[in-house]
DNA sequence: GGAAGTTTAGACCGAATGGTCAATATGGCC
DNA sequence: GGCCATATTGACCATTCGGTCTAAACTTCC
């Protein structure tokens, strides 16, 4: 008896993914967002139920992507020191290529919602906690191999590297140019050697 | 002939400021500002020109007020390395201080007016170049008096310092507690010994 | 006291905002 | 083919946005 629906829900969650990333949530309107998406205003509201859990899928959609993108390449390298030398080159080389200056979507958040609201708090909260994550099961496993100085703070090193890669994100939608975001990046680097 | 205001424009600017500071450009309304301010409508339009020139001359307000209470004072301890701690120390404090989490005005405009508006930009970029040079100052004499390792390279070291300074604060809006943002600034004062 | 010149007050404006809704089109099931 | 449940459509809504403008209030100079 139903009838399925003529777009895309996925497609359409992507399109208006990227509206939000490049222009925050209180600059993306919903004009923009039906635009963008193709999807009439009704189906979009319909479909999503408003501009708020639109938001909010499409920032969970990003981080899922993001984060499988990000780590899947990275762990398998199975070298942890490369792999965090690697994440801030790919992070400035992201910036670098952003000529739209976007950012990155989660990092945007931290700031445009700061304590906003309760449920995108979460989401953030928690991309960042993995993060983070990254890093420390990094340096700890190099540190078992012996790659990586015994004497430092897997935990402390971990969220300066997060709080560096960033300023390296946000540095890069503001004036910072790719000399200065590379060598904040090898900055970061040399934090775990 | 004239008539002098009824209304002390640099107070109103004050408020203003606090207001955009908190919200941002695209958040605050003029009926907000004019609330807030207690100045008319009108008068605030004939005084300040509209919202764009308001927002100008409150982040500038901004720039030149926090810059001084916050170098001269560090300056004045004529002893750099303690004056990097010192700056993180305080940096710290406010954030944790600021219940509001209105963060920094300067460092949220870097990511509210990305590439948004040229004048903002210029302003913004101006600040971050005071912030690293104050850095790079203190690294310098800090090496020439034997203060600081001598192989570390001052203006690298200043745009790592300045990354730590804006994510704490960014981050402070967030979800991060006093213990991560003191870790962060451990870190970064680790990074001049 | 009157004329001149500014500030103030707030009603008003068109545009844009997020959101709703009744009418219509469309498909599967009997 | 008829019925039902859903999807689609775009007109419509109240509200808010930044900004303008005219009339009244006011101080100062003559």
């Amino acid at each position: 008896m139903p009838w399925e629906k003529s777009f895309d829900e996925e497609t359409a969650l992507e399109k208006a993914m990227h509206v939000f990333w490049s222009k925050g949530y209180d600059s993306a309107s919903m004009a923009e967002l039906i635009e963008e998406t193709g999807v009439n205003r009704g189906s979009l509201y319909n479909a999503f139920g408003g501009k708020k859990p639109l938001f909010v899928r499409a920032l969970l959609k990003y981080d899922r992507d993001w984060r499988k993108a990000t780590f899947a390449e990275l762990e398998a390298l199975d070298d942890p020191r490369r792999a965090i030398s690697d994440f801030f080159d790919n992070i400035v080389a992201d910036t670098v290529a952003d000529t739209a200056r976007k950012g990155c979507f989660l990092f945007n958040t931290v700031l445009e919602c700061g304590a906003h609201d309760p449920e995108v708090q979460a989401i953030v909260a928690n991309g960042l906690r993995e993060i983070e994550g990254f890093f420390r099961r990094s340096i700890e496993v190099g540190q078992a191999r012996g790659d990586i100085r015994d004497d430092i703070e897997p935990a402390a090193k971990a969220k300066a590297l997060l709080a560096l890669a960033l300023a390296i994100r946000v540095l890069g939608r503001g004036p910072y140019a790719e000399s200065a975001l590379a060598t904040i990046a090898d900055e970061a680097k040399a934090l775990v050697t």
